[in-house]
DNA sequence: CGGTGTGAAGTTCTTCACAGCC
DNA sequence: GGCTGTGAAGAACTTCACACCG
């Protein structure tokens, strides 16, 4: 057996919400053609990504939706709660601290920081905001997993550095930087000038590329 | 000559982003090497990725600092301005309308749509706040080419079938679902739970994947 | 039948390695 | 000497196609 390519393992968190979605529809079995035409992949790729992880169909029936969901959360180390801190509670951090589709996943916000005094001390969501020079103190006490980095470029860096000195070891990042991190740490940067500067180069030339999603 | 690959094009704007950082350090001149070393990517991929549109090194040299960014902002079509609608104006949607590192790339939002009627008619960073009613008379008039969604998952669909009817082609979907669109329409999808379900995976084995930028 | 699981084939993407130029 | 540009080699990923099973 080989090592499962990374490619692989970010295709099933997708997988895993086409399944809660076809359980919320009452659907208990569904095929790799059918997962495959909501998520527009080929079954041959479904099923394969699959079998990296062992045998979860049954021939000639498909999925058990409900059973093939856990063994994915299990895969994904889902069946845990990730306690999550943001750093920057601008605008972005603010939006990211109120939206609702993270805490049903098992990621829970338990910290926020900022350098501004005028944001410290205010309470956004129930999460406290505190000072930057906490989070030596309050990340390795608080047990966080996962840092969010919503701060301006300028100081991104510096932010990771930061986390990753207080046992960090995933971080997501929103700042428009390449971040330097040692190994044993994954980061994973969302930024969406990035993908819409990719976008131009199809919509100039008026053909469309490839479906990404994720 | 071979058709770019697509994971090339989606490494232009990154290179470009280097560039332009490197630009403000003061340099002039910049070898596949030192980029490589900030990206954190080999330098024969990025020689590799640039042969595909022409010559642009010097041999012995490297590349001139100012001039690949230039070419690159050509490939790219980011030397025009590209108009943008934003649905959806809830926090995430203030949030996206409030960033000011679209401007500076030349993405402007001219137009700003939702259902809530406390929201609509309101100003914000200059952009009026408009009924999603209006999008099919607005979009057409004001030369919209590209949509972003900040709609929740349960409207986000019929969002996106909306835009493409007004001829948008371009689609960045905040909402956490797989759209389905038409040939000749780009989508792409930004969702940071994705992302972090893919992480847990890591962290859960304590050993870290590539770095994914972007 | 219908649909999985999987080696093997096919395709795409990355890296090598070196001729050629500054 | 240093670095680009690029065919060719190699690695990674996707798709095929079919044995097998419910």
């Amino acid at each position: 057996m080989v090592e499962v390519p990374e490619v692989v393992i970010e295709r099933l968190p997708l997988y895993l919400r086409a399944l809660r979605q076809l359980q919320e529809e009452g659907l208990e079995v569904v095929s790799s053609q059918q997962l495959g035409e909501r998520l527009q992949m080929t079954p041959a790729q479904i099923r394969k990504d699959l079998s990296y992880f062992g045998r979860f169909g049954k021939q000639g029936r498909g999925y058990n939706v409900r059973q093939l969901a856990q063994v994915l959360r299990t895969i994904l180390g889902l069946d845990r709660e990730w306690r999550v801190a943001v750093v920057g509670v601008g605008r972005l951090g603010r939006a990211i601290i109120s939206y609702p589709g993270f805490a049903p996943e098992g990621f829970h916000i338990v910290a926020a920081f900022d350098v501004d005094p005028s944001l410290v001390g205010r309470v956004l969501d129930g999460v406290e905001v505190r000072p930057v020079e906490e989070m030596d103190t309050v990340l390795p006490r608080q047990g966080v997993h996962i840092g969010i980095v919503a701060v301006p470029a300028s100081h991104a860096q510096e932010v990771i550095d930061r986390l990753v000195a207080c046992g960090v070891r995933g971080i997501l990042n929103y700042a428009p930087i390449t971040p330097q991190v040692p190994e044993g740490v994954t980061v994973r940067t969302m930024d969406p000038v990035l993908v819409l500067q990719a976008m131009t180069y199809h919509l100039k030339r008026r053909v469309s590329p490839g479906l990404r999603v994720g």
